[in-house]
DNA sequence: GGTAGAGGGGATAAATTTAGCCCTATGCCA
DNA sequence: TGGCATAGGGCTAAATTTATCCCCTCTACC
């Protein structure tokens, strides 16, 4: 397995944290299970952006985090379900706050993120978490 | 100069914010700016972890995504002052969440993360932001 | 002349993260 | 029998990010 070469660094909280919700896909993981999408095929039909394995690797780095738990039922064919954990929760004020933010300023980010010439081409079909509707969200 | 290859995937908040918090000292220098340490040199005192060259090019990068704007004074030795702009200042509640929960969760923290068997060593002595007191913060 | 301070930035190597394939297992359906 | 769905995880190759080194500018100081 892969290993560390070089020291983590972890004084202020703010290394913490960014250890935490390090890749990719974490934040949109965290937020879909708290919107209730717990099944890793149900994820992933959502992010359409991520492969199967990615989610996967995160959920476990997730897990091993404590952010959140998994269930297994002993079926076939399987079901695994997520689901947050008491500290899992408490992130999800600053997932709010990463996501308000970036909608909020949508406009103005894409237009910079545009200009910055390593960027080439851009996605924007990926995740539909948008369109989950209060009523389907099953909170808690 | 480097290329991404990858489409940017930018549909939800998540993924804008991301683009412009990505990378290791981002937040850090984000948090040091808005503290009222804005030359460069002096940012480099404070995170000993981090290289001369990051911080100027994570620098660049932020003042690209246009968070905060450069004032270059035409002296000799040159003189820089960064500051934050308005957009830069409306991350800061967010900056200081990721912070502060990190902070608040840290015993647990430094526990999973230590038991994560790609985390070999581990540094304690890098940003020493928390030891500016509130009287020499300079906001706004 | 050599050194230090302040800043910028090229070039390249090393580290780390993602992407892509493949294989496991079982039951259901055509 | 062949294909699909579900979930894990090994392994390798790309992609991307950081770390290192080195050079440049100009001035002051010993």
């Amino acid at each position: 397995m892969y290993k560390r070469k070089i020291p983590l660094t972890m004084d202020c909280g703010l290394h913490l944290t960014k250890e935490v919700l390090n890749g990719k896909w974490k934040p949109a993981l965290l937020n879909a299970i708290a919107l209730g999408v717990r099944r890793p095929s149900e994820i992933l039909r959502l992010l359409p952006g991520a492969t199967r394995r990615v989610l996967s690797v995160q959920l476990k780095e997730l897990e091993e985090h404590g952010m959140i738990e998994k269930k297994t039922y002993p079926q076939l064919p399987p079901k695994v379900e997520y689901s947050l954990t008491e500290i899992g929760w408490s992130l999800m004020p600053i997932i709010d706050a990463l996501n308000q933010w970036g909608d909020t300023h949508r406009t103005f980010l894409e237009t910079v993120i545009r200009q910055d010439p390593k960027v080439v081409h851009i996605t924007k079909s990926a995740c539909q978490l948008q369109h989950l509707s209060v009523g389907e969200q099953q909170v808690g």
